[in-house]
Order: structure tokens, then C-alpha cells, then sequence
DNA sequence: TCTAGTGTATTATTTATATAGTACACTAGA
DNA sequence: TCTAGTGTACTATATAAATAATACACTAGA
């Protein structure tokens, strides 16, 4: 499972990335319980400790809840879950947008860019 | 200059990127001496030894080259530096688009998206 | 009640970055 | 020739992140 991984993100963002990706594609459902520490170290191939840190900031932004002794489990509130979605595709494109500008391209090019680049890829 | 700077990415990344950026808007043309190692230190508050490894992987990425004793300047090869505004825009839209998939968009919508978000920011 | 599976805590070590301070080599120009 | 401004090299230290190993507390279910 190594390849999520780029080299200059901390693993632990990463995977907290991972597992919002799998919340708003629904892979994981409200109150669906998270792989153990220990088994999704075991899984991404790294060390508990790493993985216990992405759960204990998913917990603080209120992603997951922990029950202990049982497990950690995406929250219940779909209302949280949805404006997740919005918030994770407002900040790509956000950034996605002011990337672009700052090597030179207009707001106004950009749809036409992607549609293209996107017809191209197809070919 | 720091909020150039954000908190997960090492700072000679961000320098390179910052220093790519100003060559592709044409802030620094070919041949253009970049500041020296000691100026850029001081004007982003930075460590000297972290901007010489920033422009020690720009030669490496032959972007830039030195003549010792006088300074890092900005390649004479424009193909080269056009290749770069082109590898960074394609790098930019390529991320975009995979990532905006991972969270459950399909391609079809991206350009439509973006249009409406840039219309919408206009308002 | 016991046990296996949970989250959690602690201490030590390693690695990549970043900083700090110093020194050396080269170049242009006064 | 000297000097100020270049890049470059080196050693030491600090910090955040990741790893390693171990231990403790809680819960459900056999």
C-alpha cells in the first residue's frame, strides 16, 4: 500500500488524506468503523505510532469518533460528511486556480485549458 | 518575504518553485543573475545553506548555472525554459484532475466546475 | 471470568531539514 | 594588488517526523 505515499508530505497527513478520499466516495459510510492502528499499520507499512497520530487529528476535526476498547468510526453526521466533500474540492480548486495564475495563465483560460488537456488525454 | 512559506513543504522546494515561478512570468529572464545566496537568505529570513541547496537543485535541474565567484544566472536556453512553464502547467492540471477523481468527480464536469467557481468568485 | 482486540501512553532512537558559525576559493573592479 | 562580493564546504546543533519496543486501560464476547 506504500504508494500513496509521496516523499515530502508526512505520512500521517497523507494518510489522513487517504481516509477522507475514502469517506466522500463513500468506501466508508457514517458509523462505519476504521481499520485498527494496528491493522492499517500493518496494511500501509507503517509504524502504529504514525497511523495513531492521522486517527487522533481525524478525531480532533471531527471526521471520527473513538470508542475505547472498540474502535474508531466515521462520524454519524452527514451533514459534517458532506461539507467535507464541498471543503476538499473548494481548497483544489482553489489551489488549483491560483497555481495557475502564478505562472502566468488568467482565470478565464483555465475551463478551456482543462476541457482540452482533458479531449487530448482521451485521443 | 516568509509567508512565501507553508508548513509541510521543505523550505528549498519552496524556494526552487518560488524562483521557477518568477523565470516563467518572466520576473527573471535568461541569463538574469539570480540574488546571491546571501541577499535571498536575508530577504526570506532563511538560513544561507537553505537557498544554496535550493540553487544548487536548480543547476542540477540545469534551470540555472554559476560562475564562481561571480554568481547563479538563469539558463541562456529559452527551449529549456519554455519546457519549463510547460511541465509545470502540465504537472498543475495533471494533479488537479487526479485528485478532483479521488474525491468522486469525473472528468466530463471539471471545466464546467471551474468555470462556475471562477464565475461565482466574480460575483 | 478470561482473552483477544481495541485505543493510548511512554521512552529511546533515527532521519531529513533547517539553522549557526566559520572558513576557503574565485572574480571583478577600484 | 587589494578588497568586496560571489559560490562552496565543513562541523555542530536543533527540530519535526517516523520508527521501535513496550506497557497499560477498556470492551465485547466466549
Amino acid at each position: 500500500m506504500k504508494p500513496i505515499f509521496n516523499d515530502h508530505t508526512p505520512i500521517y497527513l497523507q494518510i489522513m488524506t487517504h481516509i477522507k478520499k475514502q469517506i466522500v466516495v463513500h468506501i466508508l459510510q457514517p458509523g462505519d468503523k476504521l481499520p485498527s492502528v494496528r491493522e492499517l499499520s500493518k496494511n500501509l507499512e507503517v509504524n502504529p505510532n504514525t497511523v495513531q497520530r492521522a486517527y487522533q487529528e481525524l478525531e480532533r476535526e471531527e471526521i471520527t469518533y473513538t470508542q475505547r476498547g472498540m474502535g474508531t468510526f466515521v462520524t454519524d453526521i452527514e451533514e459534517k460528511l458532506h461539507m467535507l466533500k464541498k471543503e476538499m474540492a473548494k481548497d483544489l480548486i482553489t489551489n488549483f486556480i491560483q497555481q495557475m495564475k502564478s505562472i502566468g495563465f488568467v482565470e478565464d483560460e483555465l475551463a478551456e485549458i482543462i476541457a482540452v488537456f482533458i479531449k487530448k488525454n482521451k485521443e
